[in-house]
DNA sequence: TTGTAAGCGTTATCAC
DNA sequence: GTGATAACGCTTACAA
């Protein structure tokens, strides 16, 4: 049925090995046998199993991808397929499959991670988020395995990371509100047992400490990475007796949710109310107004990761090389900033 | 270093054999062995090898993804994340991994294929858009293997597919505006070599014909599916001498660039220009003003196609049973229907 | 330069 | 119920 390298063998008569040194591409091989080898294989249609080649050989050419156990909110991010764009890139261009794992619990994702550490189907995982107390981490680190981590792990595990300094670039945000005249500014973020979630609210805070302003809990709002959990941030914050003049949103799909909510209200951006968002992602210049957001270089944060990972399987070494990618914030029109000098974009 | 099946069997005293047994579930295994087996395993941190069981088993417990070849583009369109989600739904209920291969060019699509099927990594591949004298269908034909299609074989290939009708769909979308008083219609659409792009454009012209509005190739703009395709369309079609009073555009991506391009001309929709998009993706909702839309239910698309799929590999017979997503059309501000009755988002 | 044979970690077929 | 033993399709010493 399937044609084997013995088929080959037999057709092109000579021995599997030799079949299996011309197929990688093995230096001490006459052009003769290689021609006769070739030949055959074309004329069987043969393909090579790439299982039984990686059970021997010990690699799978592959790499997993652990989504987050809150798959749906994931996939529903415009970060998403970004970042995996720059993944799949890079594996391509090295010679990598993906394996895409999602789960539906915390639980069952250590499974997954197990199941493709120890199941050899995977040479390394690429970890798509880091929060606090990660069971991922401590299968990492009970069973070392080439990992590299999309996020800041916590302090205590040692493996590669790629992320934004996410303090800074949301001091950064927030300071830009500052600098505007705000003093009420709120912070809309996603579940807060997220690293990323405890960064970006820290470089809030800074910022505000910084210019004197008291931190009020009553303006920092959270819920999850999802339009709906900016919406319902928005009106909550605009019921407030002393409502804020500017929000930081950390993550450009809360800011969609505020905007529309500050819309149905009718409250005009950014008059009646500023904001900043995170990621900066396509959209975020198609909105009305379009949206002042932190660009991360989510495409770069993707192809990065991957990169570290395949250098990590490559050396066998836990090079602790692990990059901060830079952000920068792009100055549009929800925040006012831009009103001031010209009406563009 | 790695602990195997000998590993536990010497632990638990007994033979390889048995340890396989336990782990598969076979009936008649003694209460007593398999609590020894099991507490070996556990004791041990012992993990099958999927590799070695789908060598001999010969199956993989995964589907493999093919991504159209114009990667970048599919990435970048909010249909994808919300395809793969309900594809990924599916494959983890029914515990498949998935295995998601990207290519850069219609060659290396073939390879990718071949590979996926020969290499006997996956049980089963999704193809995820047909193209006229699509070389990815001669490969299935030539070697059979359970496929499934998202979207419409040419006639004369044999492979369960999962569709819209596209050709209703326009029909009923392009139908919409002209519903609405519309004349001069105009048609923004992607790759033409593309059936969906085919079928959709001749729902467009079903609808005019039947309307007695003459086709016009010249309100005819193909480009790529992304945001600039349909920019650039709607700049081209507004320069007409005699432009178009409404656009029917065969993605929402190309939507939204339409209506960038209207608005930046200082048109207003749907005063000037009316547009009807097609996917009813996220955004559409909220857009400003929000885009009237064919919603084609792209997570039951997905769904279903990844059931298909499983469901042809489990039998093994290639049921006929290819299935049709019906479509509705959302309609919101962008067409100027609702404004006669009430303004609601 | 090429062939022989052992082995990768499983499961399946036969025995007992 | 359980244990040998032979595959699965490939790579890789070691020989020749």
């Amino acid at each position: 049925m399937t044609v084997t390298i013995k088929d080959v063998a037999v057709r092109a008569g000579v021995s599997p090995s030799t079949v299996s040194r011309v197929i990688s591409n093995h230096p001490r091989i006459s052009e003769k046998t290689k021609r006769q080898v070739r030949l055959a294989m074309e004329e069987l249609g043969y393909h090579p199993n790439i299982l039984a080649r990686s059970l021997v050989k010990k690699t799978a050419d592959a790499i997993g991808v652990l989504i987050p156990s809150t798959t749906e909110e994931f996939f529903m991010n415009p970060f998403f397929p970004e970042v995996l764009r720059g993944i799949s890139d890079v594996a391509r261009r090295e010679g990598f499959d993906l394996l895409l794992s999602t789960s539906d619990s915390n639980k069952e994702d250590v499974k997954s991670l197990k199941r493709m550490i120890h199941g050899k189907r995977v040479d390394g995982v690429l970890l798509l988020s880091s929060r606090m107390q990660d069971p991922l981490l401590d299968v990492l680190q009970d069973h070392p395995f080439p990992a590299t981590l999309l996020g800041r792990p916590q302090s205590g595990f040692e493996i590669p990371w790629v992320n934004n300094d996410n303090v800074d670039a949301c001091y950064r945000a927030t300071r830009h509100l500052i600098d505007l005249g705000h003093r009420r500014i709120a912070f809309l973020c996603g579940d807060e047992a997220l690293l990323v979630t405890q960064d970006r609210m820290q470089g809030y805070q800074n910022a505000l400490k910084e210019a004197g302003i008291p931190i009020d809990r009553k303006w920092i709002y959270a819920s999850s990475f999802m339009e709906q959990g900016g919406y319902l941030g928005m009106m909550r914050l605009l019921a407030t007796s002393e409502r804020p003049t500017a929000v930081v949103a950390s993550d450009d799909v809360l800011a969609f949710g505020a905007m529309r909510a500050a819309g149905e209200l009718g409250y005009q951006i950014p008059d009646d109310i500023a904001i900043v968002g995170f990621n900066n992602v396509k959209l975020a210049e198609m909105s009305n107004p379009s949206l002042t957001s932190m660009d991360v270089h989510i495409f770069e944060l993707g192809k990065t990761v991957a990169e570290l990972l395949i250098e990590q399987m490559r050396t066998h070494k836990l090079k602790e090389k692990s990059v901060l990618v830079p952000s920068d914030l792009v100055i549009r029109h929800s925040c006012g900033a831009l009103n001031k000098i010209t009406h563009q974009n």
